[in-house]
DNA sequence: AAGGTTAATGTTTTT
DNA sequence: CATTAACCTT
């Protein structure tokens, strides 16, 4: 019966059976934090101190918030249904359907995704006549969703929270960004925060009633909280109190995001009497990466403070961190490739393998460089899987299908596949909308039955007119499965990609065949569109292992038996964007960053620093990362440059006052180096010799740059080609 | 309305 | 450098 409590360690258990109460706990890389969080929600169910719809468990992705569903199951032993675990926009989108209109909208609203919102705001800076080069809408979402983040609506928004954007019309124009898209029956991914916060506070009554239904509630990653969800939380704990949140204060790296590290390190102090216990017992990585990831955030100031032990059996085994200082990133692509193709010779699997980076166009450079080791790989990130183009044109036809009045979902297919609707036309409609006070599909169909359409428009915009009202019609008899393949073809959006002979158009018309057969999951149209919003994701069709390529945002909650960290320079890492806008906390959220993907390793973490970059087309010199100099000595292996490069750096810190050759072009102190000249190698092809190419034939050598040559061959002409794919002729 | 040219601009992105 | 959005031309 209780023999899943068995299998935890002193603190685990501890954290599993603090049942009533505040709890914080603290759970540290790879201390068993998934499996505390799920044993947490089976041990209240399974000692009967809630049914399962009693208790709230939240989480940030969908992904956790499967994850926790499935082993949730597993506990029990049977699926896992009626259950209010989700993440926090999905919770609060349900709550928010049941009370809508208490914050002026419908239940049925639509949730908008980013270009949904920029488009509104350009609409609006419009009409407001905004200069929209000075002030870009970007700029302008992004302050009003900071502004959500904080539990700010327009009209808490006080002198210190102003901005000074567009000569601090930020406020006005955020009301009526608001205004608007009530009017579209729409909310964006912060109202559904701010929206359901309003409403308890306003509705006592309401508030009261989930106080019944939520007897415990448990919160997933509490350090990537902001404001708002912390409201959110702190309103529905506040009758009984059962609150328990887990997260690691070292691996926030969310505060662009709105995330407020504070929440966590003041966690205390909101609940009183609040419990904290800390898992410390790692059970991922070997003793020398627990130690050099340790003594690295322990150079972090905010913290609460905790020490990862090893609590593996044979983490003492094992090598140590090792620092590699490169010539320059050609270099340390290549060592990475070697090292993996090392590794794999020696029996490793590539899904073990990772390179993480901090930014994403530095996976470039190692997927060339694989691409020519024939090592397989994966770019994860990119793209969400809703956030293709095709599956947001074929979901604006089913908004459009089912919501009349969606305005932004209307103008977004209008014209897709092209039916001859142009600037001319487009405003026609708006003018009607606006004047008759109707949506915008409407105002097409009274234009179209005035005539005052001609030619191709009014052929276009009525045959899709009639398109959407029949689909709209057939939706209740034949279901909505069916329906959406009706409105993909019979739309002609699925003969445009057919037509179109890009590279991507099979794969496009692949995505919208998934999403067809993503939809019979549903029972509702309604039910998929707020899935699509909330939920979609990438679903990987692995076949084959392969190395993973990731940011080391990407990579938090991931583990590999082997790490690749390259590029800790200054100015790429710790990022000089983060210093200069966050200042020292900007760098500690870096370190952290840094903390995360150190213990993302099981067995092996390569750091690499290269002594020049090419950074937006011309070589720069790079100093090694501070943070090399902070992981301990006694835990790293260093080679190459990096031990004289400590004294280059603090060389360059001096004479340059600070300014590191990396920051952005406008601040630059110093110019760009040309390529500094790099010894020649044994091998070396000097320029004029005349080469033999299995593709291209013979030909003479123009320039050599490093292991690139330039090549007039004598029949293919000009190419550059790599050294190795050459040999000497004649 | 489509195609071609130029200028700006380069982090991280769980929903 | 390389991508993208805004602009200009037919």
């Amino acid at each position: 019966m209780t023999d899943y409590l068995t299998r935890l360690n002193a603190e685990q258990r501890e954290a599993v059976e603090t049942i009533d109460g505040p709890l914080l706990v603290l759970a540290g890389a790879g201390t068993g934090k998934t499996r505390v969080l799920t044993t947490r929600f089976a041990h209240i169910l399974l000692s009967r101190r809630a049914f399962p719809n009693q208790i709230l468990a939240v989480t940030f992705t969908n992904k956790a918030a499967r994850e926790m569903r499935e082993r949730v199951a597993a506990i029990l032993g049977e699926p896992a249904e009626g259950l209010w675990l989700g993440t926090f926009h999905a919770l609060c989108a349900r709550m928010l359907r049941r009370h809508a209109e208490h914050v002026g909208l419908a239940s049925n609203f639509s949730i908008l995704d980013t270009d949904d919102q920029l488009r509104v705001l350009k609409q609006v800076m419009e009409a407001e006549r905004i200069d929209q080069k000075r002030w870009t809408p970007a700029s302008l979402m992004a302050t009003i969703q900071r502004w959500k983040d904080r539990g700010l609506t327009p009209a808490r928004i006080g002198t210190a929270d102003e901005s000074d954007f567009a000569n601090g019309r930020a406020t006005a124009l955020y009301e009526a960004y608001q205004a608007r898209l009530r009017v579209l029956n729409a909310a964006d991914f912060g109202d559904l925060m701010l929206h359901m916060v309003e409403i308890l506070l306003a509705h006592p009554d309401i508030l009261a009633q989930y106080h019944r239904a939520f007897r415990y509630i448990l919160v997933d990653e509490y350090q990537d909280t902001n404001l708002v969800q912390y409201y959110w939380l702190r309103l529905l704990a506040q009758s009984h109190k059962n609150i328990c949140c887990v997260g690691d204060d070292d691996q926030s790296i969310y505060s662009w995001r709105g995330a407020e590290v504070e929440n966590i390190l003041r966690f205390e102090k909101d609940f009183e009497g609040a419990r904290i216990v800390r898992l410390e017992a790692n059970y991922r990585s070997t003793a020398h990466i627990l130690a050099a990831a340790s003594g690295l955030i322990a150079h972090n100031e905010g913290r609460l403070g905790k020490t990862l032990r090893p609590g593996r059996s044979d983490a003492q085994q094992g090598e140590k961190v090792s620092v590699v200082g490169v010539w320059d990133s050609d270099e340390e692509a290549r060592m990475v490739g070697d090292r993996i193709e090392s590794l794999r010779r020696s029996g490793e699997s590539l899904d073990e393998m990772a390179i993480l980076v901090r930014a994403g166009f530095q996976t470039r450079s190692f997927e060339e460089r694989l691409i020519v080791l024939g090592v397989p790989y994966r770019v994860v990130g990119g793209l969400r899987f809703y956030e293709r183009q095709e599956i947001r044109d074929a979901i604006a036809y089913l908004r459009a299908t089912v919501r009349p009045a969606d305005d932004l979902a209307f103008e977004r297919i209008v014209n897709v596949p092209r039916r001859g609707i142009g600037d001319v036309a487009m405003r026609a409609m708006h003018d009607t909308s606006r004047a008759e006070g109707i949506p915008l599909a409407a105002a097409a169909a009274l234009l179209h039955q005035r005539g005052a359409l001609k030619g191709k428009v009014r052929d276009g915009i009525g045959e899709l007119l009639q398109g959407l009202m029949r689909w709209r019609d057939t939706l209740p008899s034949e279901g909505h499965v069916v329906v959406a393949g009706m409105i993909l073809d019979e739309s002609g959006y699925t003969e445009m990609w057919k037509q179109d002979k890009s590279v991507e158009a099979p794969g496009r018309l692949e995505n919208l065949k998934e999403l067809v057969r993503a939809l019979a999951d549903f029972e509702t149209l309604e039910g998929f569109l707020d899935h699509v919003s909330l939920v979609m994701e990438n679903e990987e069709n692995a076949q084959g292992p392969r190395v993973s390529l990731m940011t080391l945002h990407g990579a938090k909650g991931l583990e590999f038996d082997t790490v690749f960290l390259p590029g800790w320079e200054e100015g790429v890492f710790p990022n000089q964007r983060s210093m200069d806008e966050g200042g020292a906390k900007g760098l500690e959220e870096e370190r952290r960053l840094a903390y995360v993907g150190l213990t993302r390793a099981r067995q092996r973490a390569i750091v690499s620093h290269a002594d020049n970059r090419r950074i937006y087309g011309n070589w720069q010199r790079s100093i090694p990362s501070r943070f090399l100099e902070e992981l301990p000595d006694d835990e790293v292996n260093v080679t190459g440059s990096a031990s004289l490069a400590r004294d280059s750096r603090i060389a360059a810190a001096t004479s340059f006052s600070g300014q590191f050759p990396l920051v952005a072009r406008r601040t630059r102190v110093i110019e760009a180096w040309e390529q500094p000249a790099r010894p020649a190698r044994p091998d070396a092809i000097p320029v004029g010799s005349r080469v033999f190419h299995q593709k291209f034939g013979h030909g003479t050598v123009t320039s050599v740059d490093d292991d690139k040559l330039d090549v007039a061959f004598d029949k293919a002409g000009d190419k550059r080609v790599l050294d190795r794919f050459v040999e000497k002729a004649g």
